[in-house]
DNA sequence: ACACGTCTTTGCGCCCCGACAAACAGCGAG
DNA sequence: CTCGCTGTTTGTCGGGGCGCAAAGACGTGT
């Protein structure tokens, strides 16, 4: 409710087209979460009772396997929707929401994602675009695991945060959120062993900087090249 | 136009709730195309300029890697729109559709998927569940390549086209349409080679009966089983 | 300052599976 | 009937990357 986020808002895609009541109106019915790094907005399997806006921090969306081992799905930036998968017939969250920084929320009641689309022009849209994109990722990342060498996954990767999450510094782009080799390795379905053995080698080569959950990307068209696999 | 597409219209989830009437003006806009084995209905990277109803046949959707190897993205069963991406924001088709058998299918100009979400009642919603089942398939897929092994996957494969296109025979149930190994591979992310020897296998010890482009499951519990890593 | 936990690195051996090659079987065309 | 194309089978070989194990680096809390 304070008015840093009424402007907010008013920048963000979903809204950016309403006046500043209706903005008022939407955010009085919003509640606010804040979450640490590892918190959970919502686990997999729960009902799904809340939509939820991403204002600050970064999420990693998470789908634990029968057998155990968990993988990441894909990771949300701020300014994004998420937690919108009732549209789309299910009762139930399909994966876990987990905060891969400190991260900042606003949620709403599941009955309004309708009563939003219906009622504010763009709104709806947004929403599509939102899920378009997401598939198309997916497809993409599907296609990757099919084809790629284990070396190109991880470029893959790497380059993918960097458009989401790159933040320009002096040495590089660097990836704006703690992530661990575990993490990476979670994202493109191999072991944290590889990924470290990789990292390590591309660090002697100059092709990224990293330290303890940091990662600098130097020579991003370098990571290019390997993910094409023009050796 | 004839009396028999109007029944079955009835009968599909988009349209069941709809009136003679209104089913007769759906199909006065429709063009009616029939495709043999290998045709495609439209391209990857075309100009999303109309969506699809598959009234009989399948279809396999695929995708080209920039490194020109192809892959599957999932397949389509009779009853089922397709080619509706432009929903999401898309202008372009976002991967090429094409029969895996004798095909026939009704298509609209794109602009009529608003006009129909708009005033047809449930014609929307059916809309947003296939693309969430789709969500689901998709994810479900991105973990079983990131942690299965390709025995598991094949396995999995294999049950996966019995639940959307299974007919049941006096031997077991049967793979609706023609498949070649190649096309396995390409849903897996192996290679033929190693399908073959998978299928072969399973074959002497009685879980599968298969002939040129043709699979019968016998013992689908056994296949659970396999894809459950339960050796 | 110290101890502890988390993250990372590195080595080694094995096995799955991809690459290559060659032959065979089924099906359609002439 | 025979040819030719497409799909399938089977063998051998080699390597990428996973499992396992252990130690090293970094950050944190007390």
């Amino acid at each position: 409710m304070k008015k840093l986020d009424e402007s907010l808002l008013l920048r963000l895609p979903p809204f950016s087209q309403l006046s500043r009541a209706q903005i008022r109106k939407i955010l009085d019915q919003a509640q606010t979460k804040r979450l640490d790094e590892g918190g959970s907005f919502f686990s997999e399997g729960e009902e799904a009772t809340r939509f939820y806006l991403l204002l600050d921090g970064h999420i990693r969306v998470i789908k634990t396997t029968p057998a155990g081992d968990q993988i990441i799905v894909l990771h949300i930036a701020a300014g994004q929707l998420f937690g919108i998968a009732a549209a789309l017939g299910h009762s139930l969250y399909p994966a876990t929401a987990q905060a891969a920084a400190e991260s900042l929320a606003l949620s709403w009641p599941m009955p309004l994602l309708q009563e939003f689309s219906a009622i504010y022009q763009g709104f709806a849209t947004e929403n599509y675009k939102v899920v378009g994109a997401r598939m198309q990722e997916m497809q993409s990342r599907i296609s990757e695991m099919a084809t790629q060498q284990v070396e190109q996954r991880v470029a893959t990767a790497l380059l993918r945060l960097t458009n989401q999450a790159g933040r320009k510094t002096d040495e590089g782009i660097e990836i704006d959120f703690p992530i661990t080799r575990q993490d990476i390795s979670e994202m493109t379905g191999t072991t944290l062993h590889t990924v470290s053995r990789l990292l390590s080698g591309w660090e002697k080569q100059g092709i990224i900087l990293s330290t303890r959950k940091r990662i600098v990307i130097v020579e991003a068209h370098q990571l290019v090249r390997i993910s094409d696999n023009l050796t």
